[in-house]
DNA sequence: TTGTACGCGTTATCAA
DNA sequence: TTGATAACGCGTACAA
């Protein structure tokens, strides 16, 4: 099929040895004539030569590839951290295998049994995470750890465990969104979150909680509500019904809403425009993730900004200095602050407020 | 490093081939002792055995890996079709191996150098295009399909070359959405394009002139501008500025926009909202791509939906295809129509005007 | 059941 | 000095 270094060999009329010597410019080759390499090189050249990487991870037992392995590619989320990792990545010669596992665990399993098979040289993970009620096995993952494969989470990780790990500090952005609002004279901030289990949406809910409380806010529970689960009747209760439901509570009616992804923030607005009622005066909105939906819409949404690229980027850093040191038993759990873009669905002044990066 | 067959051999007392063959159940293996296969395929059970593709790849020339090449990862754009890419290819047991060329012939070339080192078995290339001024080099990718690997462009292609595609019927999309709008009455109907030498702009705007000159409307240059260079006193023309000139026309003020794509329809919106005209009353508006903001405006717009699922699924599966059965010469050029979505955009009533597939 | 050779590049060793 | 030989890494195929 392809050319191969005995072709030239051949061609030329000295050994394998002699064109691999030449070509990956040996310092043995120094003391092989002129000629030779020159008509080796040309030949090479004439013939199109390429390295057989494949050949020489067989060897080296390393193929400077790393497996990427994402839930899904809807919205821009995973976009960004992929932008970010392919940077790093091919900046250092690696080449990236991506996986797709469709929010579906077992076919994240799969995938990364391929990955194993190919033996990428390390992982990068945003794995599946439990919905209500279903379980989930997180083995594959705990198995690539034990192995000494190079494993970095990103966006979540696994808690009790000592794998690497890059995430958005979701309780920092979160209680920086929510003292945002208490700053701006809300006293009743409800918060939409979603049943999926991780830390993520944990974290952001604690943070809620943590900033109301350094308030000396009470948490009322009736302000907390979890869309995306079917009633007992069968009907849909997600950010939309949600938000209908809080501004039907009259006296008591929160006068902002934080949601725990802007996809819920969307439905709130949605739900808010409705009733007729104006954003921000009425009810104020902060949604988290920033999808570049919400900058367009009629009200732009003031999010907690997750640093994707960042993420992208330190996590490939991680892997790769993970990979090229193998000795290194330090684990790196890392947390980077989000940014709060200040728009308009929250009632203050347009601008950004920013925070550092903590680790 | 990982566990060999080798590994099992030395273990249970017995060759490498006759673990292969107990591993891989080959015929022969009928003939072996039950006891021997048993305490094979138990250690190999307990030493946590597997695969090792490289070395397969090496004997049988195939890595079951494919190398799909994107511009940049921006919008949804990559990600819609990376999704059907990714299901059709696993669904045959190949990997996809990820590259970002940045914009960057240069940086596709290098990365379709490394795909090509890693010998995957095929490619997918959504390939660099010259803006204004450029000069852009494709023998890279000439050279692949001169080599005999499999290559598949999508979303654009190379005229006067016989290299497989699959792309949106940018012509007939861009026909249908301007007949749309003249059966709504409109007559001065603009086009915004941009400098951005494809086969997709191209067509596209073919297919605007094309749909006039057959309702007997006379070409107004006037009404067609490119977007996104710089004046000579450098200050930028993009499809914000370009509406605003629109909308100083006057008498002869076109009535309907329709840009070549969705990002100039939302600076076109930005620019007919700031004038305090209003969509689709004064000015009617349609895109081109459907990206998700497109729909999250105050007046959804009507566009021309790219098919990208289509064009991932059906260009993984040509790329297999040309794969798995070698000898075919058959080049494939399939454009998919597009479907024009309907919403508030154009002064419709909402609805969706589907059109079939052709090739 | 086992030995052997192959695919391809690398490298330590050995001969001219 | 200049170059060739052989073995390695791992799974597979075929003859023995």
């Amino acid at each position: 099929m392809s050319v191969t270094m005995q072709d030239i060999a051949k061609k030329v009329g000295v050994s394998r040895t002699t064109v691999g010597y030449i070509l990956n410019n040996k310092p043995i080759s120094s003391q092989i004539t002129d000629e030779t390499r020159e008509r080796v090189l040309e030949m090479a050249k004439r013939l199109n030569y390429r390295t057989n990487q494949i050949a020489i991870s067989l060897t080296r037992n390393k193929t400077k590839t790393i497996g990427v392995v994402f839930t899904n590619a809807r919205g821009t989320f995973m976009n960004e951290i992929l932008e970010g990792i392919d940077h790093v990545v091919h900046q250092h010669g690696y080449n990236i295998s991506l996986c797709i596992s469709d929010d579906d665990w077992r076919r994240e399993a799969r995938h990364i049994q391929m990955l194993r098979e190919k033996r990428v040289d390390g992982m990068i993970v945003f794995f599946v995470s439990c919905r209500r009620g279903e379980k989930i096995n997180h083995d594959h993952l705990l198995e690539v750890k034990k192995d000494g494969i190079p494993l970095v989470f990103i966006d979540r990780y696994l808690p009790d465990t000592d794998i690497d790990y890059v995430v958005t500090d979701d309780f920092g952005g979160s209680y920086e969104a929510v003292t945002h609002l208490l700053k701006l004279g809300h006293k009743k901030i409800a918060h939409i979150t979603i049943p999926l289990d991780c830390t993520s949406v944990r974290n952001r809910l604690e943070g809620y909680k943590k900033a109301l409380i350094d308030a000396g806010i009470e948490i009322n529970e009736e302000y907390i509500k979890t869309a995306d689960f079917s009633k007992n009747d069968g009907s849909k209760y997600g950010g939309y019904e949600i938000t209908k439901d809080f501004l039907k509570m009259e006296k008591e009616r929160p006068t902002a809403i934080f949601t725990v992804i802007d996809g819920i923030a969307i439905d709130a607005f949605r739900a808010v425009k409705e009733t007729g009622l104006s954003i921000p005066e009425d009810i104020a909105l902060v949604g988290f993730g920033n999808d570049e939906r919400l900058s367009h819409l009629e009200v732009p949404l003031t999010v907690v900004e997750q640093p994707k690229s960042e993420i992208g980027e330190k996590g490939a850093e991680i892997l790769i200095n993970k990979i090229e040191n193998p000795g290194t038993k330090e684990v790196k759990k890392i947390a980077i602050k989000p940014e709060l873009i200040v728009r308009q669905s929250c009632g203050a002044k347009n601008g950004m407020v920013t925070a550092g990066t903590i680790s």
